[in-house]
DNA sequence: CCCTGATTCGC
DNA sequence: GCGAATCAGG
């Protein structure tokens, strides 16, 4: 790969932009990010504003929008027992939709029966607080609700368990920590 | 050991 | 001009 006049353009922009060498060579593609930051010094492009390891770490950074869950729930790999790394395989839809329904019943089962809203027995997830990022405290449910890039992106925000990011609800639904796992197994 | 940018120097 | 190797720092 050569220094095209676009690529030489794209590599001041993402420079400017607080993008760190690597990260730049990631998205040119072809060059190390010791070309990056040699092309930068022929450039004369104005350095970082300390030397060494400053961070800066401009790049684009989560906000409230778009922070992405910690951990996606995996229904059907919980269900099935199967590892998470399974493929589809071949298998129709209606494995997942009975898996998820059957960790939905084992959940609700956990959950203590006052905590079931007498109007809507069969959901359980409008206990919920819906609370924003900037609202969540250490005794806030953690577990995120939705879609970061929408609107309609919230926090479950009701009282987390003892120790623990979730509520009784989501820390059934999260993975278990590999430390957990280890010793069991 | 991971990362960062800075510099050197053979090509 | 180019970039790998190397250095210095967090």
């Amino acid at each position: 790969m050569s220094w095209t006049d676009e690529r030489v353009e794209k590599l001041k922009q993402l420079w400017s932009e607080g993008l760190s060498a690597s990260q730049i060579a990631t998205q040119l593609g072809g060059v190390s990010r010791n070309a990056v930051i040699g092309k930068v010094h022929r450039l004369s492009l104005p350095g970082r504003a300390k030397s060494g390891g400053a961070p800066p770490q401009s790049a684009p950074r989560a906000t409230a929008r778009n922070t992405a869950p910690p951990r996606a729930p995996n229904f059907a790999s919980r269900v099935a027992g199967r590892r998470p790394a399974a493929p589809p395989q071949s298998t129709p839809s209606a494995p997942r939709t009975a898996g998820a329904t059957a960790l939905k019943q084992e959940v609700e089962a956990d959950i203590a029966p006052a905590a079931r809203p007498r109007s809507n027995p069969d959901n359980v997830v409008p206990i919920m607080k819906k609370v924003a990022l900037t609202e969540l405290t250490e005794m806030t449910c953690k577990w995120p609700v939705g879609d970061p890039t929408q609107d309609d992106f919230y926090f479950c925000g009701c009282d987390a368990k003892d120790n623990s990011p979730y509520c009784s609800y989501h820390a059934k639904l999260a993975y278990q920590p590999v430390s957990d796992r280890r010793r069991a197994g």
